[in-house]
DNA sequence: ACTTGATCTAGACCCCGCTCTAGTTCCTAG
DNA sequence: CTAGGAACTAGAGCGGGGTCTAGATCAAGT
């Protein structure tokens, strides 16, 4: 069997899609849609062979995504790094506007922490003590 | 005009709409699927009238989906609810589980954060001294 | 009475982000 | 040589979560 290891470097579709975490339909997706730094390199047999650069660039996909970043902003910050230098500024206006909006759904998630908390102890409370109130019970 | 303020509690679906964040569509949405507490009200003229339980039902309604809990599940913690007393265990189960992903969440949250403030700081550093390297050039 | 604006219902439609299908080809192990 | 698994393409399909439309009705102000 050949494998990375053996190869040295470059990997198959498989390969990549267990080191990202996404599917290989997802992959073949994001390349469709531009979401790729540069043109997947093929074998002569068609295959896609991923290089390192290649498998960084979904990793950090793979973050931008998980925190919410939609399709279409990460097409553009490819865009932006296939075009090469001279558009940094506009890359880290890109990724700085990203971490603010990180930020505020960090926030939102902690305040709904709270509340659900809150709820929670209001029912681990009326069970601990056999019986109560102050629950939601429409038949009241 | 007659506000909620001039009659005393009860509330038109828009007042409900300002007050809970959600669009008047998705009122009707979510009481079509049942994901409310109980019926809703209506005047003789059939528009809605909501009470404060249900705006406080539709509150936690908000607050749990903000943080990414499905409808499926809102809706089986809206059925609990509505057969009344007898399965809290049940319903603290269901935000018990909730709480655990919504802390889950907000770890790899924490963890893209700091993934995406390092790429920021390779960003502004570059910029900072006027050019340099380690950035993404595919045309390298 | 009339106008204006909020609501009503049912159902069609939309966007997003994949996922899956079909039918084919490649490639490696036995 | 052959079998079986992995990969290929193009495009259809799907699940989630609403949003919007049409056409009608209701209610309040003037």
């Amino acid at each position: 069997m050949t494998t990375a290891e053996t190869r040295g470097e470059s990997l198959s579709i498989g390969e990549v899609a267990e080191r990202t975490g996404l599917s290989v339909h997802a992959l073949r997706f994001y390349e469709r849609e531009g979401l790729l730094v540069g043109p997947v390199r093929r074998t002569t047999g068609g295959r896609r062979r991923y290089t390192r650069v290649d498998v960084d660039w979904l990793l950090i996909c793979v973050k931008l995504r998980e925190s919410g970043m939609p399709l279409a902003d990460l097409k553009r910050f490819a865009e932006l790094v296939r075009q090469g230098p001279g558009n940094e500024t506009e890359r880290l206006r890109l990724l700085d506007a990203h971490q603010q909006r990180v930020e505020e759904q960090i926030r939102a998630l902690e305040e709904c922490r709270s509340v659900i908390a809150w709820k929670v102890g209001v029912y681990a409370d009326h069970l601990a003590r056999g019986q109560a109130d102050g629950l939601w019970d429409p038949t009241a």
